[in-house]
DNA sequence: TAGATTGTTAATCGATTAACAATC
DNA sequence: TAGATTGTTAATCGATTAACAATC
């Protein structure tokens, strides 16, 4: 199989001169898009791809994924197209992944309980040292082995831990205290699931996932089918 | 108080001659946010705003607000701004709002337990009668008061209660064989949780939320951050 | 009527796509 | 070397913003 110099080529890349267009927020949220068929792209053995097989099977353009890969730089090799393993790690490393971040979650409640469950976090690299809540009958217990610590001793955990993300699965009443005390406590990230609408400020980035807002998506194109029909 | 005579003229609106400009995908994506904006002016007791105010309010500009509007229609009236309970109402009907949708959940574990028992649904008058799952310590319990049903029976249940929406919560290895379910059981949406990424088609749209790459948006601003710091 | 504010058209901006020269 | 495919520039397209005439 061909497979041609692109290891000293890409070792050199590894820091390559800085960013020739700015990345927009356009590029960043397809990042995490081109991971995951990369992962598949591992998982299925495959050694490299060109842009246009990847474009076909994202139901992208070729111009599009050569043109976000090169806001970070050169990741592929004329002639040759992609190393998948070398791109997949590329833009993990891009998207922090292993890459020491830490997470807690505020609100021990059903979507709090079902994140710690599931492996979100740990896929990524993340910790996950601890979940907070107030209610005195959750606190010393643990979630999917996860210690649930007391509202108030948060910031303080956040310090000491150098806690770098924040997950807010309150409800919308306790939303501005939390984000106050995780503030507080340094975190640089929040991930808000509460109904109130946050936006980045004091150097704290904010990432909403309004998720009735999705729903609401897919009921305005249900319904258009549904008159359609009429 | 000065309050014209929108309700004659909001009247007539209400079958505006269908669409000005077909409204584009991101100005659906904005619908759901107005909505939220105006169910709080109502808490509040607003009875009119401008798209100016509005616009401050949401950070945008009172042009994007005035343009999305009329691609429906004409929502407001000139000199006066637009009616708060009016407008929500109007965006609500646009989205489906209490109007007869109705979902199932496929796959009881964390996030579907998570989803049944939030007021996600019930919140936009959205039914939910069933859950379906494979495993039979969960068939026959109920979660949130809502039954859990085995997956075999779905595609009769979704077809004799007429349900529009399935709700895919199950892992990433189920999910092609319950989107086959809930198309033979004629849903027009599912709305996708699994890892796996599935496309609208055969008239089913389908809106995918995965969680984990809004996590990883996150963390690209996070690590461009502590890199900024260094 | 005068003032306010929408609805709508025109101008600007940004993002996507096409094309092709560079190069592996 | 010839063929393949990237990196990158230029062209197109769509979405956002500005401006203003219509009108309540």
């Amino acid at each position: 199989m061909n497979r041609p110099t692109e290891t000293k080529k890409q070792e050199n890349a590894k820091k390559p001169t800085p960013f020739k267009t700015a990345p927009s927020p356009a590029v960043i949220r397809r990042l995490p898009r081109y991971y995951r068929y990369l992962s598949e792209l591992i998982r299925e053995n495959r050694l490299r791809i060109s842009s246009q097989e990847l474009a076909d099977l994202m139901q992208v353009t070729a111009s599009q994924i050569r043109q976000d890969l090169n806001c970070f730089g050169g990741f592929g090799q004329q002639g040759y197209g992609y190393n998948v393993r070398y791109l997949h790690g590329e833009i993990g490393n891009l998207l922090g992944v292993e890459s020491g971040l830490s997470a807690v979650i505020v609100g021990a409640g059903h979507l709090g309980s079902a994140l710690a469950s599931s492996h979100i976090f740990i896929h990524r690299g993340i910790a996950l040292p601890a979940i907070f809540d107030i209610d005195r009958n959750k606190i010393g217990t643990c979630i999917a082995g996860i210690p649930v610590y007391d509202l108030e001793d948060l910031p303080m955990f956040c310090r000491e831990r150098k806690i770098t993300i924040g997950v807010l699965t309150t409800p919308k009443e306790a939303a501005k205290e939390v984000v106050h005390l995780l503030t507080e406590g340094g975190v640089s990230g929040i991930w808000n699931f509460s109904n109130m609408e946050l936006r980045s400020e004091n150097g704290v980035t904010v990432e909403n996932t309004h998720m009735g807002d999705a729903l609401m998506t897919l009921c305005y194109a249900v319904k258009e089918q549904s008159e359609g029909k009429k």
